[in-house]
DNA sequence: TCTGGGGTCCTTTTTCCC
DNA sequence: TCTGGGGAAAAAGGACCC
């Protein structure tokens, strides 16, 4: 699933030095697709892509797709005309994080220096391991063949001094290959790629850099800094500037704190009824207090995103008087924010709910609030919306649902009054 | 061709306070 | 009372990543 233009230069060997290459990138191939192919052999060989068949993207895709020029994030009605043979899959998150886990705790055998940047890759810092499982491109094939042998599904390793070059180590094994960019190599092997190749280089930027004549990676060394600074910007431009060195001094952070908890959804058809809008933004609500009280934590700010038939994008944020993990108060912060938005008479595609600035529920304080005079007390609401927590550990999600969010009742109904669904 | 859903981070603008 | 500047925090938007 990793992006990013390669160089069939950069993919041959640089050496066999490993002193100083302690940073390991592992990457699964294609990991939704290689799942599913793995639970379902028959698919083996042949175009399958995973992905939404309504307005959906591609989410992976198989070798065997990739040929006919098949992506990720490619719309899938793009991908259909290029591979029109293709096998659709729909996605499985929940199977793909049951072995996102697995693979998570393969690494973990390794050192408990492993940073999970995604579902389906990690950064390891294998220095310590040295002594006791070999040199780290021993630990990185043996990682490969025991994520094979465990999960039936392929994955690529790259070695390196940095967490950067370790990343694009592992893009140009792909697939199911290992890459060792020895410390002394680095500086050659980076100054072949393209400027996109670079880690916050996406389309914009690459445009950017190329009305001053910045296309590759030697270039940009190349060039001062002031110059790459003026093309992008302040921060980026140092930041840029030193991984065309090849220096990323960022260590790997085993546990970083969540920042925000969201949840967004793009409707089958646009949406020009308000009502229907505010019913599903109570049920994102409804998803992200629980995920809030799940990991105990309260946030302080909510923020809406809409996105308009047009494609455009708009955001509203609000901080709240008093942090909170209850999914009332950030549905209300939501209908206010989602009433005080100009959408131009444009019916809605997406509606997005997100909680931020997240904090640990045991360090807030709750204060009262004028409105609990009128409305039930903000704890009343959370003991009622823990039970359901409880409900759905037993039962699961769709055993309960906010009532306004009742397929029947969908367009009608304004009220958050709590009904138990089917139990049955 | 028609663009998902989960996030992070940065920049610019606005607001608020001293 | 008016004006202004500076700085912090909040809000909005956008680029980017997988």
């Amino acid at each position: 699933m990793s992006r990013g233009p390669r160089s069939e230069l950069a993919r041959r060997s640089w050496g066999t030095e490993e002193d100083g290459c302690s940073i390991l990138h592992v990457d699964m191939d294609a990991f939704f697709a290689s799942v599913e192919l793995a639970r379902r052999p028959q698919l083996r060989g042949l175009p399958v892509i995973v992905g939404g068949a309504q307005r959906g993207v591609v989410l992976a895709a198989t070798y065997e797709a990739r040929a006919f020029g098949v992506h990720s994030a490619m719309p899938m009605a793009a991908a259909l005309r290029l591979c029109p043979q293709a096998v659709v899959v729909p996605p499985d998150h929940a199977t793909y994080r049951e072995v996102s886990k697995g693979v998570m705790a393969v690494l973990g055998d390794v050192t408990a220096l492993v940073e999970q940047v995604s579902v389906d890759e990690a950064f390891l810092d294998v220095a310590g391991a040295r002594r006791r499982l070999g040199p780290p491109t021993v630990i990185g094939e043996a990682i490969r063949r025991q994520v094979r042998e465990r999960f039936g599904i392929t994955c690529s390793v790259g070695i390196a001094a940095n967490k950067f070059v370790a990343k694009l180590a592992s893009g140009h094994a792909k697939p199911d290959g290992l890459l060792l960019v020895p410390r002394a190599a680095t500086i050659d092997f980076l100054r072949v790629l393209p400027v996109g190749a670079l880690w916050g280089v996406g389309e914009r930027t690459e445009a950017s850099l190329a009305r001053w004549g910045i296309r590759t990676v030697a270039e940009l060394a190349d060039s001062d800094v002031a110059t790459v600074q003026r093309a992008v910007g302040k921060v980026a431009g140092k930041h840029l500037f030193d991984l065309a060195w090849g220096r990323d001094p960022r260590p790997v952070e085993p546990r970083r704190d969540e920042k925000s908890i969201g949840a967004e959804e793009t409707f089958v058809v646009d949406v020009a009824d308000p009502a229907v809008v505010e019913a599903k933004a109570l049920e994102l609500a409804d998803r992200c207090a629980a995920r809030l009280r799940e990991r105990r934590l309260v946030a302080r700010t909510v923020s809406i995103k809409v996105r308009t038939a047009d494609f455009r994008t708009l955001s509203r944020s609000r901080t709240l008087t008093t942090p909170t993990d209850v999914a009332r108060e950030i549905y209300l912060a939501a209908r206010d924010l989602l009433a005080g938005v100009d959408l131009r008479g444009l019916p809605v595609r997406l509606i997005g709910v997100r909680a931020e600035g997240l904090d640990d529920a045991s360090a807030a304080v709750h204060q009262p609030t004028l409105d609990e005079a009128v409305d039930a007390p903000v704890a009343t609401r959370r003991e009622a919306e823990k039970a359901m927590d409880e409900v759905r550990a037993k039962f699961g999600r769709a055993a309960i649902r906010p009532g306004s969010t009742e397929p029947t009742a969908a367009a009608t109904r304004s009220t958050t009054t709590f009904v138990p669904a089917d139990l049955s």
